[in-house]
DNA sequence: CAGAAATAATGATATTAATCATTAATATTA
DNA sequence: TAATATTAATGATTAATATCATTATTTCTG
């Protein structure tokens, strides 16, 4: 392993949570008025509370999953351990990728951070709209693609950074493209950052210490303001 | 982190290198006559010796790769440190999310392990199939979603499995999913095993020692032979 | 074929970050 | 409000594995 604090290097966009350009897509944009109304008629609207599952790993889906607002987690899971594939705001597609497995299942398992609300549409009438509409299912297309170099940037930044590195990257990204503001007030415990950002708790306790001593950031009882978003932004570049 | 040799737990597939079930597969199944006619009249085929580059991390692209035969590697890559993606054997399309991409940027880098030949089609004509084809573009959502869910199998691994259970499970792939045989002829060096496995190329040579000194395998001048495929399959299954 | 270069093998050491143990602070509940 | 549970903080220790240094083996090249 390297032997630095704050020293390495890394071009890949530490930005992989995601969508850099969410402006307030219509993402049904491209449906007609009748294609809006099958799904209206097939779909139902949800409410879960913090903490609740919206979707199983292994289990059964009939239905594709919109978040209309919250902000969950996407994660693979087994008996002890836990990886964050993603974290989504309101406003988008949970889970694509699923609708497509010949078997219906779940590849992954979703958990809402907050109060959320998401629409369950009925995978056969979705899958239908998708053979059927070309453009609609081009933008299916260009939202997977994204998602999946989003990934590889995420995948490189687990792989290749180190602690601080990875830390600075998830708080980067959860101030841009999550909160979109460099004051926040984070949802998530020490334990769940350190989840999203692949380490124990203590290390995330540590590190956001030094970052504190350092003035990159002050924190107070998880609300968080971003002071110095440059030395942040390279030592997410650096590792 | 933890204190063990062979041990730990994961669920989550082990088989993430590429498709499982690649048989002969035909891509252009769905296309017509007429389309067909379009992709040959607007594509080259090209071959590449072992080592070259058939796409480089950040360069424009104006085509659509498809591997013909050979073997190559998608990785991203900064200054000092690679991050294998994925290795793709022949009869299979490379790199279908930079299509999408707006700026037309290869999003990773391309070599071949072997020498190779591909295809290099138009992206404007493949993009119009795509969008005028929706039985193509089925197929092409079913691919980026089967490889997104085999990525999140790998990033899975690569987090959570330690040296020994990555090492074994990428025998594994390599074994099932590239040679399709317990005996093969080993076209990766140490250096290329370990780039693929996520660990230092020192670490590859003791633990392949392990595992030959445990008969798990046999090895002699990269000719590799599985004997014990169920207990290296508990190991890359424990961790 | 001989010399050079690349790859493989092996031991010693260093480094990152996890785990463990304990205490402090904050939040929840009876 | 007191008791309890959860979360945060901090130091000590340990484990996994990378890095470094050196030698052996294989492959390549003139």
């Amino acid at each position: 392993m390297e032997k630095c604090l704050y020293e390495n290097s890394c071009t890949v966009s530490q930005l992989h949570l995601t969508d850099v350009n969410q402006k307030k897509k219509d993402w049904f944009y491209y449906l007609s008025k009748k294609e809006k109304k099958l799904i209206e008629d097939n779909q139902v609207e949800v409410f879960f509370k913090k903490g609740e599952n919206l979707a199983k790993q292994g289990s059964f889906s009939s239905y594709a999953l919109f978040l209309t607002n919250g902000l969950v987690k996407t994660y693979v899971e087994n008996q002890h351990e836990t990886l964050i594939l993603k974290i989504i705001p309101g406003n988008n597609f949970i889970g694509l990728p699923l609708l497509f497995e010949e078997n219906n299942v779940f590849p992954y398992s979703v958990t809402a951070y907050v109060d959320s609300t998401a629409k369950l549409i009925d995978i056969n009438i979705f899958k239908k709209i998708i053979k059927e509409n070309n453009k609609f299912s081009y933008e299916i297309i260009k939202l997977l693609s994204l998602n999946t170099v989003l990934l590889y940037g995420r995948f490189f930044c687990f792989e290749k950074k180190q602690s601080y590195g990875r830390l600075a990257d998830i708080l980067l990204c959860i101030s841009n493209n999550i909160y979109k503001n460099i004051e926040f007030e984070l949802a998530l415990s020490r334990k769940e950052l350190g989840e999203l950002a692949g380490m124990s708790y203590e290390s995330v306790i540590r590190i956001l210490k030094k970052f504190k001593e350092d003035n990159l950031i002050e924190e107070k009882n998880n609300h968080i303001k971003i002071i110095n978003k440059d030395k942040l932004a390279q030592i997410s570049q650096l590792g």
